[in-house]
DNA sequence: TTTGAAACCTTCAAATATTTTCGAACAAAG
DNA sequence: CTTTGTTCGAAAATATTTGAAGGTTTCAAA
């Protein structure tokens, strides 16, 4: 018998899966009265995970999305939480630091949950969530234009902002980098942004996953003369490693 | 004999490895009392390791950490959603509004889902969660702190950050309404922003349920005079109604 | 447009299972 | 010796599920 949490992750899934279901296909699947399904129904819908019609329910196209593109999460996933908790150790208590939104940020925000006297800035709304219920950190968000795409905040107030305070360190996660431009991204409003960010820290370090090597975008954000830290896994190729020693970049490599 | 930190490590690898635990076995596994796993499996929780349902656990993932969201006190949901339908429709294509942190604001954000063409700044993160999903939907953040026990932010550069603006609507969730002393709040920095919001404003709509009528906390945001409209629900005393509409507050009743 | 039957939905109270709370017992650490 | 953290059992509180009763909605025939 299913728990309650598992039978309406399992109708959602279904839901997905099908385009439709029914009240009585449901019923008859678990093997539980009407009365709960139309339960399970109406709370997921509540929470926006479907959206329920006479006799049954459809999918939420927001979750497709969320879902495929969890697809290929999954695929880094294991990476990213290796990283996330490499980074988190290189934190310490009474740290005040600015961390990037990301999907490899997001598993360094998941792993701080716990850790004491923490100060984060973040221009992450996944970001803000995760570290939402970390009890000994306080939260700061830049504010600005929900980017949807991204799920993060952007706007020159965010970078006038940050001039009010002072960081220990900086957790930028990147999209591209290459040893002769360094760190780039694509989306210009994310590039002034994390200039900002590098300016206002004593430590720079960048996390990403070893595909990102060799890649370069239109914007660039800071060179690797200036990055201190680098976490990454241990598939990066031997070139990288020497070219980034050479740079006095502290090289943290996590097993995959 | 396993220590707690090993037991709960175990437990974690267990549910990651089965997919899902219940309190019975584990306590038989252990060989402790139901009590302890449960307190085990709460804590867990609470880290974001796994997530709890009924009977034992499951593994953390995102639909699995939304659907473990909190159900609401259900007594106020059915009002609060209710309401929240009626807000949502006096708003229109093409607005510029600020929604105010809340758990009824969140169902009016909930209700906005779907509208077209329409700009919201917001202090809440649960309201930016929400409107995270609605497409047609601009959301601005104000940024500042993060107060946990309300999910929503704070700081002087909030309300800095609404002089830049120009807003339609102010949709205001409150804690207190008193017919001499207007709206009130007990968290200064809430009623401090509140206040900025209500300058930035062509028009001011209050909602609330009935049950905070008569109710006045220290810090006081604005006076009945400067509320255009007023949604709540129909149990609202007669005496009040009379007032209001002498204060020429245009007043909709939502029934329960 | 109206009407009536079928399908569907919500509410309710009861039965069951699970959880929370609390004080107390115990052990390890300071 | 006190403090701190863990564990426990039992009672009280809460959540889940259900069938039955009484409303709604839908849809097609009149």
């Amino acid at each position: 018998m299913l728990s309650t949490i598992e039978r309406r992750q399992e109708i959602v899934l279904l839901t997905e899966k099908k385009g439709n279901v029914s009240v009585k296909e449901l019923a008859e699947n678990f093997n539980i009265s009407t009365v709960t399904i139309r339960n399970d129904l109406n709370e997921l819908n509540r929470l926006g995970l479907l959206v329920r019609s006479r006799g049954g329910a459809v999918p939420s196209n927001r979750l497709t999305k969320e879902l495929s593109i969890k697809e290929k999460h999954t695929k880094n996933l294991k990476v990213k939480q290796k990283i996330g908790e490499a980074v988190a150790n290189l934190i310490d208590e009474g740290d005040a630091i600015i961390l990037d939104s990301g999907s490899t940020t997001e598993e360094v925000a998941h792993c701080l949950i716990g850790k004491k006297q923490l100060t984060v800035m973040t221009n992450g709304l996944n970001i803000a969530n995760q570290l939402a219920q970390a009890e000994g950190c306080d939260v700061f968000i830049t504010g600005g234009k929900l980017r949807k795409k991204s799920m993060s905040f952007y706007g020159a107030q965010a970078e006038e902002r940050l001039e009010y305070y002072n960081f220990n360190k900086v957790i930028l996660g990147v999209d591209g980098i290459d040893i002769n431009r360094g760190i780039s991204t694509h989306y210009e409003p994310e590039a002034n942004f994390n200039r900002a960010m590098c300016d206002n820290a004593e430590q720079i370090i960048v996390v990403t996953d070893s595909s990102k090597f060799g890649k370069r975008s239109l914007h660039a954000i800071v060179t690797l003369d200036q990055v201190d830290i680098l976490v990454t896994d241990n598939q990066l190729a031997k070139e990288y490693i020497d070219v980034l020693e050479s740079h006095n970049i502290e090289l943290h490599l996590v097993d995959v």
